[in-house]
DNA sequence: TCTGGGGTTGCGGATTTCGCAGATGTGGCG
DNA sequence: CGCCACATCTGCGAAATCCGCAACCCCAGA
């Protein structure tokens, strides 16, 4: 048992509680395991997580716990919106003027938005949004997004089929 | 125990099996309900949905199963891949002359590609694309989906932050 | 060397999961 | 209307898993 360790457990394993600049933890080689197995099912039991890491049941179990309140990782159900009853998605693409991080704040506290992401592309800001229908999808981006100050404009990509939807990174 | 149910269980509830027109299956109340439990913790024993969606622990099980092997849901760990190793992510649209759908089916088969929808917006295509590094971002996008026939041309989004990201439709 | 703390291990006991057999209910058909 | 076929739900043991706890190990700092 002992010979399937990952590794000789020592130097830049160990410090799963160094944090890297953005505040968030630093994961060493066996968390990162822990959460590849979560990808590929996330109610794999703990035991043969264990095995599969060279971990004792109830060392995975205190490292996922961790990481969950950590924030690091969530275990949850993932869902095509679509056959949940959101009929309508979009990706909206905005251009800001002034501070950008405020107005990311803002569009992360509106329950339609999903996803929110800065980049440095020909947009400041993507926010993706799911809604109920057109009324619905229509009223979140003209009155509440456009409507924000510091929102110069925005263009819309409305979705008309999801292809692809995976959650593996690094299991690849 | 009874009286807990969340209705009489006819007309509209019992359908689960109906498919509607593009082949997924129509959901009902109580389907809905046990994704929503497990949009909030993935882990959540059965025995505990059962009592909140009025269902007894075998018949969640059974439902959840059937859900998974559907397709429906799935049951993951997911992360912020910037905490995971991956520094470089970003949102690429696609221009496409020709077929969209088999472009949109080879940009599914990448690995590094974790995201594929075909949008009615200015792009024909959006893909959300995960790398390790630079190299391997610029790798991915100019050799490998610029290269592809049909693909007219791209406009890239490099991730700077992500600021939200939930799975919680229905829930709110 | 001693001490402190984080991380791991090894245990029972409580809880959950799992498989199965039986009950229930609905729709189709003679 | 009676009856069968099919899908779903329930109840219940057995097996596996989860959970809390105390002991242990190892490294770092005093």
């Amino acid at each position: 048992m002992q010979s399937e360790r990952v590794a000789s457990r020592s130097a830049d394993q160990r410090d799963s509680s160094r944090e890297s600049r953005n505040g968030t933890p630093q994961l060493d080689a066996v968390s990162l395991a822990i959460i590849q197995q979560l990808q590929e099912d996330g109610r794999r039991p703990y035991a043969a997580i264990g095995k599969a890491v060279g971990l004792s049941e109830a060392a995975v179990r205190q490292r996922v716990q961790k990481l969950l309140d950590q924030g690091v990782m969530q275990i949850v159900a993932v869902t095509d919106p679509l056959t949940v009853g959101f009929r309508r998605q979009a990706m909206v693409g905005i251009h800001v003027e002034g501070d950008v991080e405020s107005i990311a704040d803002v569009l992360t506290d509106m329950s339609e938005v999903e996803y929110v992401v800065m980049t440095a592309g020909s947009f400041d800001i993507l926010a993706e949004i799911v809604c109920e229908d057109d009324d619905h999808l229509l009223d979140v981006i003209n009155k509440r997004i456009r409507a924000l100050p510091g929102v110069r404009s925005t263009e819309s990509f409305v979705y008309m089929k999801l292809k692809k939807q995976t959650y593996m990174w690094g299991t690849r």
